[in-house]
DNA sequence: ATTACGCCCTGTACGC
DNA sequence: TGCGTACAGGGCGTAA
């Protein structure tokens, strides 16, 4: 599901093909893509500025906007499962899953198309009131070990659930912090505050060396659903430790990986490289099924 | 404060 | 073959 790297890759292909172009129009295939926005206003936001250039926090994409040389706030994007944008021609046969048509000069749409229609397209008046409510961003250079030790001080819920919390961290979802905590072999179940600053700089490390790798590959395709704004699928997913390997063996050890519940998502994980915590390094929450 | 659960959705995998 | 059902999951609202 589209992560810190897919969606890092849907923003710097969409970047250069965006910046600069002017928006014509908007049309709204499926209402609640808007959410509480709604087509009317998210039009009026649109039609007429100018796009910049393209950034990302999280997994949440702003395109900001201009109009003459003032700020004219940003329109944001959030692809959660199934969110994919393209870019091509006007005209063009509308597709099955297309939900948004942002119209641009030059003959071109920008094309917001979601099977599962999850994925939410919204306002704000700038790139810092979007992300207000995010914590930092997990693949930017200052998230070291010291900077995730104080992300994680005190908290007293799983890793793993703290890890997906994006009021803390914004950008790993389930795929990512299973492979990141397989490669730091700490256990999802580990009190997020018990870490030691030896295993918080591990984890920082590993974190950052995931993302860019994944980054380099163009994220991770195991279904149909995740591709490229160019089509094309990710390639991070030959490189899963963890993810989906259920029952087969360990890339590191000579065990085999396990599936189970946490907080309502599959959690993948070696027994061997993450053994479980002692009891006063351990979570209250458990695993299910 | 923490955790659970339902909801939003639809394609896919499975059982019969 | 073809139907029905369970399941996947990010974020959010609500309940315990």
């Amino acid at each position: 599901m589209p992560e810190l790297p897919e969606v890092e890759t849907v923003r710097s292909q969409l970047a250069r093909p965006l910046a600069g172009r002017f928006i014509r129009g908007v049309t709204v295939l499926w209402s609640r893509t808007l959410g509480a926005t709604g087509g009317e206003r998210f039009a009026e936001h649109l039609v007429g500025a100018r796009i910049g250039t393209a950034q990302r926090h999280g997994k949440l994409l702003l395109f900001p906007l201009q109009r003459g040389q003032k700020d004219a706030g940003v329109f944001h994007a959030h692809l959660r499962m199934t969110g994919r944008f393209l870019v091509r021609e006007c005209g063009a046969t509308t597709g099955l899953w297309d939900r948004v048509l942002v119209h641009l000069d030059g003959d071109e749409e920008l094309v917001f198309l979601d099977v599962r229609k999850f994925g939410r397209l919204g306002i704000a008046s700038s790139c810092a009131k979007a992300i207000e409510t995010l914590g930092p961003d997990a693949w930017h250079a200052a998230l070291d070990g010291a900077a995730l030790a104080t992300l994680l001080g005190g908290r007293r819920t799983a890793l793993k659930s703290t890890l997906l919390d994006q009021s803390v961290l914004a950008g790993l979802g389930n795929i990512y912090v299973d492979e990141s905590l397989h490669r730091a072999k700490l256990h999802p179940l580990r009190r997020a505050g018990s870490l030691a600053d030896k295993e918080c700089a591990k984890l920082a490390q590993v974190i950052h060396h995931v993302l860019e790798r994944a980054i380099s590959r163009s994220g991770s395709s195991f279904d149909a659903f995740y591709r490229t704004p160019e089509g094309k699928p990710g390639d991070f997913q030959s490189e899963f430790r963890v993810y989906g390997r259920h029952g087969k063996r360990c890339r590191g050890c000579p065990d085999t990986i396990r599936r189970a519940v946490l907080g309502q998502r599959g959690t993948w994980w070696c027994p061997s490289c993450q053994p479980s915590p002692r009891r006063s390094e351990m979570a209250s929450a458990r695993f299910r099924r």
